[in-house]
RNA sequence: GAGCCUGUAGCACAGUGGAUAGGGCAACGGCCUUCUAAGCCGUAGGUCGGGGGUUCGAAUCCCUCCAGGCUCGCCA
């Protein structure tokens, strides 16, 4: 149990009210609006009505009734304003989260809470042929955010790239391909050289429509096992794997499988045959369909008229599949928003052929991004690449550190870790339902709660302890003493302590709500605390007794700051 | 037309039943002879889209209207 689970039953267990369960009591519990007021508040209103009192009288009598033997676990019980606020021993909080983290260090956190539960999370899932742009990056990041802190409490999570490499677009790029490609050029371009002629292919189809015939002709080949077209379809796939590899490796997104749409390609069959059997199917305009008009909803296509499979048959042979292979406790897709109807229809037609698991499958919509022109099209060429995004963040940084930090060393490799680390930081930084208008100027913002103010808070605590000059593993093996904790008797220590004792909530919290921005804000809150903590308390420079509980939690605030922003797949630089 | 989502300061957002609605960016004014100023402090900026209701208490729940976005059988 959390420590502010923990903190909440020891309340709960000094309060007794006639018909309330000491669990209504430690749900009711909220946190105060100023720490000065207490660690938690117990609002009295609603027990006017049983207790027939005014909730100021309430609070009063509460907080009388109190025995002196529990009043001696807080440092203060008062009533105000129909609020009973209880405030915790803060020396004593320190005391006891510095301990842990120090000793867990990026274990602090952890959790076995997820052992022998596996979780499919479908997240990135890119188009072959196609370069990542902009609007990639909710997925990836999101899905990859999620799938560290699923490992990091236990689970066992299972990154999945539901990759779009089969279709008739695989045809075009065959007959372009053929007509104009060059094998040299392709290994060398990578993901553009395939754009190109996939465009060239589209321009030239206006005057040649045979070209469409063609590529209709050179997907049958594709499917019906032509070496060639099995060959080019490989190389195809080879070099755009191999070209995204390098943003996955840099953002620090990890996936177990790459299966994607041709490999359920022969998976469909069992699964409409099943449907059928169950009878949950019917002919409709010629295609085969579960009818859902009773849950207010359009049917489910599964085969087309002209007898073709469609996403919504491919999603469901997926999940036949993904049940038998991991048995998953849950099965997340990170897909936009615009997909929640697709998503509704199939979980429904799960439920209906009889799948308990179908309340398993989770989708999580994120918004959508666009232009400030509009949204983003491939054929009008504007899409912003990721690459580029990435490419210029760095060099921005870049160019920061050497007007900041002229003699720092390694320039190119902490560039990279702080320019990548905003870009993927910003898109973790809002709910992920809301829509984003992409700006150069916003993604690329350094200032305030931004990834590159968590690293340089990061960095500052870090060059403080380089200057202790103490081995930080042995300076830490004994307990703090009471004296030496007077060091953290001040407003800002106490504030640090009461986020430190939260991280493992906020954990949670991220898995509860499918929300990592719950993390990112989080860590914004603790850089936050530390730099007023470090403003007003000197650490290096401090009366002698108080240099180890500071510099204790300077290395905790490390420790979570660190921790944290990995769970992010974002990089600590040690200096800036 | 129907369903879902969003609407909080100039901008982009947090807060989803509890105390005086919070941080950031932008603006203005301060703080570097002391641990990294990518920092800190202060000032200014609000009909929480409008209206009605429920409640001791509503930005938060319900109803309704408005604005924007997404979706609505053979794309994914």
């Amino acid at each position: 149990m959390s420590i502010n689970n923990k903190k909440k039953q020891i309340i709960a267990s000094c309060i007794s009210i006639d018909s309330i369960t000491n669990d209504d009591i430690s749900d009711l519990l909220i946190s105060p609006p100023s720490q000065d007021l207490g660690d938690f508040a117990l609002p009295c209103f609603r027990f006017a009505k049983i207790l027939k009192k005014s909730p100021l009288a309430i609070a009063e009598d509460l907080a009388q009734s109190i025995s002196e033997a529990n009043k001696n676990k807080f440092a203060s019980i008062i009533a105000v304003n129909g609020y009973l606020n209880f405030k915790f021993n803060p020396l004593e909080s320190a005391k006891q989260i510095l301990a842990e983290i120090l000793e867990k260090k990026s274990g602090f956190g952890s959790s076995t809470i997820g052992a022998g539960k596996t979780i499919c999370i479908d997240y990135s899932s890119i188009n072959i042929a196609k370069p990542l742009h902009i609007g990639h990056l909710s997925s990836t990041i999101i899905g990859s955010a999620l799938y560290k802190v699923y490992k990091k409490l236990g689970y066992n999570a299972v990154g999945i790239n539901h990759l779009g490499d089969w279709g008739t677009q695989f045809g075009k790029l065959i007959v372009a391909f053929d007509l104009w490609g060059n094998m040299a050029a392709l290994k060398k371009e990578q993901i553009p050289y395939l754009s190109k002629i996939y465009v060239k292919f589209h321009e030239e189809a206006q005057n040649q429509p045979e070209l469409n015939d063609q590529a209709r002709a050179a997907f049958k080949k594709l499917e019906d096992g032509d070496l060639h077209a099995i060959e080019l379809y490989s190389v195809f796939k080879k070099i755009t794997l191999q070209d995204v590899a390098k943003i996955y490796k840099i953002l620090h997104v990890h996936f177990d499988s790459l299966n994607g749409e041709a490999f359920f390609n022969d998976k469909m069959t069992p699964v409409i045959d099943e449907l059928n059997n169950l009878k949950l199917t019917e002919i409709s305009d010629d295609a085969l369909v579960v009818r859902l008009s009773d849950y207010d909803m359009p049917p489910c296509i599964l085969i087309r008229s002209d007898g073709a499979t469609l996403y919504a048959t491919r999603d469901l042979a997926a999940a036949y599949y993904r049940k038998e292979k991991y048995d998953f406790h849950k099965c997340l897709y990170v897909v936009a928003y615009q997909q929640n109807l697709h998503f509704k229809q199939i979980f429904k037609v799960l439920e209906l052929a009889g799948k308990k698991w179908a309340k398993d499958m989770v989708h999580v919509p994120f918004g959508m991004v666009s232009l400030e022109d509009g949204a983003m099209s491939t054929r009008k060429g504007n899409v912003i690449l990721l690459k580029d995004v990435i490419d210029k963040s760095i060099e921005k940084s870049l160019v920061i550190l050497k007007s900041k930090s002229p003699k720092l060393k390694n320039k190119r490799s902490l560039a990279t870790k702080i320019g990548v680390g905003a870009v993927v930081f910003f898109a973790l930084s809002n709910n992920r339902i809301k829509d984003i208008i992409f700006s150069y100027d916003k993604i690329l913002s350094f200032d305030g709660e931004t990834a590159p103010y968590v690293q340089y808070t990061n960095v500052r605590a870090l060059s403080v302890l380089k200057n202790m000059n103490v081995d930080l593993n042995k300076y830490f093996t004994n307990h703090l003493t009471d004296d030496e904790l007077k060091g953290l008797d001040n407003k800002e220590s106490a504030l640090l302590v009461s986020l430190f004792e939260k991280f493992p909530d906020i954990l949670s919290d991220v898995l509860d709500k499918y929300e990592p921005s719950i993390l990112t804000r989080y860590i914004i809150d603790v850089a936050k605390a530390f730099n007023k903590f470090y403003l007003e308390n000197r650490i290096l420079n401090a009366p002698d007794e108080f240099k180890r509980s500071r510099a204790a939690l300077t290395y905790a605030t490390h420790i979570i700051i660190c921790e944290g922003l990995k769970l992010l797949g974002i990089d600590t630089p040690e200096e800036m």
